[in-house]
RNA sequence: GGAGAGGUACCCAAGCGGUCAACGGGAACAGACUGUAAAUCUGUCGGCGAAGCCUUCGGAGGUUCGAAUCCUCCCCUCUCCA
């Protein structure tokens, strides 16, 4: 039933960073195959960020081939956590979340990962569930599972610790409710970014003191954002959201550095080895134009989370903007009822394609605007439109006017 | 509880009585070029129908012809000591 061993480590050693211990995995799978029982892999979110982007589909993509394999996936939330109230960042207090704020942001997590896990295998559980009803007795006997100068041993603990920088109770604690969610879930792994490496080493050491058979851990990468350098975040905005429509995707994975193109290709897509070393190869060679490889990149994100036609789609959108330089099919429309001839800036303004005069001072003034493909050189001018007359201010963002009169 | 240091625009970070709407870097935006929303180069990066004026340097007052810069009080952060 489930496939030979080999085959599995094969699938699940693709983009990992580190398996934790890796022959234990394998004795997991080993035991699995001959008992005919699923694993139980878990992943656990945090309620506060609903929107996914590409860099976390990392993982989630992982937890799919898992779930391919013939094993069971949870997708845990951790709703326990929201509702306290995450202390990390130090000084900023993060408002607690209603119970309703966290069962929407639920349903919009399940929106997302259903484009890359099947509904029906993947299972979805709530910490809330056990950590909820602990009373402080077994609180307490959670805490005494763990030391002080073990919980130290974290660089980031270590560091604050040693240079005197608060670290809240609660922040301490925090491994610990991690851990204990593998305990209650009777995790066999649980996957998660290189930066949770202590958590995840931390729930093995907690299940063993609860008596529960440890847990192996895979580690994933964590995925550069669109600008290169740093990782992909939407605190940073430099995240490519798989909530957005296929143009915006597409565009964005046109822009990153060509440095970026392989790592992409091989985290955030499902390309095989052998089209991965093609892939490298053809970055290699300078006569082949990176952007070919670029495009292909976006359009497999694109398909990846909607189709292979929206896919098409978005390349031929991006191809008539920036390569013939004509305006989209699709242009947001402003319904605008004004007197005319009216102030060019004034017109831009209402349509909302400035936040202030000045801005869009500077923008005539470098060239960036054009009515119907008319550059605009002068901001004192005022200006008679039609009905469907389109503004573009910059390389990518048009107005088309609708007239309404009174 | 005691002693110091500091809070400057989206972020980091200069400035320490006028020449400061505030150096520099990053981000962002625009233009050129291109192979694309890559890279590179250049420019812009408080507000006002732009004349001059108005509002910004943690908050509130004060000194001064004049303050981000000096003084007082308050709030917050950090470092060291207990």
């Amino acid at each position: 039933m489930f496939p030979e061993v080999n085959e599995q480590m094969d699938v699940i050693k693709r983009g990992v960073e580190e398996i934790l211990p890796e022959d234990e995995l394998v004795r997991k799978i080993e035991k699995s195959k001959k008992t005919n029982k699923p694993l139980i892999v878990k992943e656990g979110f945090d309620p506060t960020a609903p929107d996914l982007h590409i860099g976390h589909m990392i993982s989630i993509r992982k937890l799919r081939d898992f779930q391919e394999l013939g094993h069971t996936v949870v997708f845990l939330i951790g709703d326990f956590t929201g509702l306290v109230g995450d202390p990390s960042g130090r000084s900023s207090i993060r408002k607690m979340m209603t119970r309703k704020e966290i069962d929407q942001n639920a349903e919009t997590y399940k929106d997302q990962i259903f484009k890359v896990l099947d509904p029906e295998k993947t299972v979805v559980r709530f910490n809330s569930e056990w950590l909820g009803k602990l009373t402080i007795y077994e609180f307490l006997e959670l805490t005494s599972k763990q030391t002080i100068a073990r919980m130290l041993e974290r660089d980031d603990f270590k560091n604050r610790f040693e240079s005197e920088t608060d670290i809240s109770m609660l922040e301490f604690i925090y491994p610990l409710l991690q851990g204990y969610d593998s305990v209650a879930l009777k995790a066999d792994v649980e996957l998660g970014g290189t930066d949770q490496k202590f958590n995840l080493l931390m729930a093995r050491l907690i299940q063993k003191r609860y008596g529960v058979e440890s847990q192996a851990i895979v580690m994933l990468p964590l995925l550069e954002g669109t600008g290169g350098g740093v990782k992909m975040s939407k605190s940073l905005n430099n995240y490519i959201g798989i909530n957005e429509p296929p143009n915006e995707i597409f565009g964005k994975v046109m822009s990153i550095p060509d440095s970026l193109i392989y790592r992409y290709f091989f985290l955030a897509t499902s390309v095989s080895e052998s089209e991965l070393e093609n892939i490298k190869e053809q970055l290699n060679d300078t006569s082949v134009n990176p952007v070919n490889l670029k495009r292909k990149l976006g359009k497999s994100i694109v398909s990846e989370y909607y189709s292979e036609e929206s896919a098409e789609e978005a390349e031929l959108a991006f191809d008539r903007v920036f390569k013939n330089k004509e305006n989209p099919l699709d242009i947001d429309e402003v319904i605008l009822s004004i007197d005319q001839p009216v102030w060019i800036i004034k017109l831009l303004s209402i349509a909302g394609l400035i936040q202030s005069n000045g801005e869009g001072r500077r923008l005539i003034k470098q060239g960036a605007v054009s009515v119907n493909g008319e550059k605009i050189g002068n901001d004192d001018i005022e200006i008679t439109i039609e009905n469907g007359a389109v503004l573009k201010v910059g390389k990518r963002k048009f107005k088309k006017i609708v007239l309404k009169y009174r």
